[in-house]
DNA sequence: ATTGGTGATTCGTGATCACACATTCAGATT
DNA sequence: AATCTGAATGTGTGATCACGAATCACCAAT
């Protein structure tokens, strides 16, 4: 047991075990969905109903929900239960100025911090997400944006605002699936991609941050449209199957 | 039962019982404890250990700790167990720049929103902060500095920025044992808070932000001298009772 | 004296159970 | 017809137990 502390006695390149927790895996799976929109807002969520889905006992699926409420992923639902949050014009507005500031911040950071081995790597992450643009994938754009983003902010911070960063992205789940489909909004966001990208290789802090702030604003003022478009038509047909 | 919720009997003002769990009262005693510094950094916390002081099963300590280590207020610890979150200069510093930006960002948006009432009621938590400063009362003027903060950014955001806020209020509470003591740096304080209260006066958004970034910056400024001057002692006699 | 093995202890994780409370709906009462 | 009452159902909360893993103390052997 002590050999594998000590690694004196040259033993060949193990990979060390990954130590889940199952209450891990079921925060794991939940967060990945709340991300991506694949909750409809509003939905109500119970111990019982999670663990039989994932089969598993209560006991875990409670940790994994009390953590996702503790981020703020989950609120309180009307009686019993957990509620992936509704939607509302407040809290998208409130996500978009604390975001860009938050984000803008750190991007400028990592400007001065970037070495060119890390703005090479970032090179690939962005073409990658470029290809997968003009190739009309936009799942697989969302992916690309998340890890342009991430690749980028890994370097102006370390954990403790990374987790602060992660956390807001969380929350602009629910509104997520409405600008999942949206080619438009894909090929405009690109040019600020491309600014930030650009500014990051000049080493132009200031620029960097005015990219976040022109990304991030474009896609919630995207998001707003559709939720006004949506309200309207609410409006419309108040009561339908 | 239903007369309760239907409001329309006129009953006479009553306040809605809370309906604290335990795991509640438990979460909420740790993170006192940890946001005022009483708890020492690199401290581990055990399931059955904490459930022994505050009389409960292992069950309530349970949900208390994963909502803290979701937060970010507690780490995983050396084998088993949590700890508080050990001091480093890094962690400080991007502690520092992320609340700048973010507390700077909502300061500016409460400038534009706050109105006489809001601003006189404001008057009256800054006299209480600015009384307890002269009087040497360090505590009393924590608590004051703390609430007027929360004060202003209650108008600038609502509840999402401003867990986002208070996370990382909580996150500088290892470190803040070490500011608590200094008068000199309270005095000093105070002037920055002025600049913003004046500055919230005029409506004058942008200089309400560099308020707060001065305030801020001179907090941590302070701290990280402090931590300097600690480590530099604690090279000189490493090992000592 | 240092290293390596062994046992006891302690801890987190997850399962299962008991309990209190909220919600719902059916039927009785006024 | 409206309202109250009651049981049934489902839910979160907390206690207790079982299991595996990790830490520590102690002892033997080199």
């Amino acid at each position: 047991m002590a050999a594998a502390r000590s690694g004196s006695q040259d033993l060949p390149a193990l990979e060390l075990v990954p130590r889940e927790t199952m209450a891990e895996r079921v925060y794991i799976q939940l967060r990945e969905a709340i991300m991506t929109g694949r909750f409809a807002p509003g939905q109500t969520l119970t111990l019982r109903g999670v663990a039989e889905a994932v089969g598993s006992s209560t006991m875990p699926v409670r940790g994994a929900l009390t953590r996702l409420q503790a981020e703020g992923a989950l609120v309180d639902g009307p009686g019993r239960g957990l509620m992936v949050p509704p939607m509302t014009l407040e809290i998208l507005d409130e996500l978009r100025d604390g975001r860009i500031a938050l984000e803008g911040c750190i991007a400028k950071r990592a400007a001065t911090r970037m070495t060119k081995a890390d703005l090479t790597a970032l090179q690939r992450v962005f073409d990658r997400m470029d290809a997968r643009a003009r190739a009309g994938d936009v799942a697989g754009y969302l992916r690309g944006n998340f890890e342009f983003h991430q690749a980028i902010y890994a370097h102006g911070c370390s954990e403790v605002m990374m987790g602060t960063i992660q956390n807001l992205w969380m929350r602009i789940g629910p509104f997520l699936n409405l600008v999942a489909p949206d080619l438009a909004h894909i090929a405009h966001s690109m040019e600020a991609h491309k600014q930030i990208f650009d500014a990051l290789r000049r080493g132009d802090g200031e620029a960097a941050r005015a990219g976040i702030e022109r990304d991030l604003g474009d896609a919630a003022d995207d998001i707003k449209a559709r939720l006004l478009n949506r309200e309207a038509a609410n409006m419309e047909q108040p009561e339908t199957a």
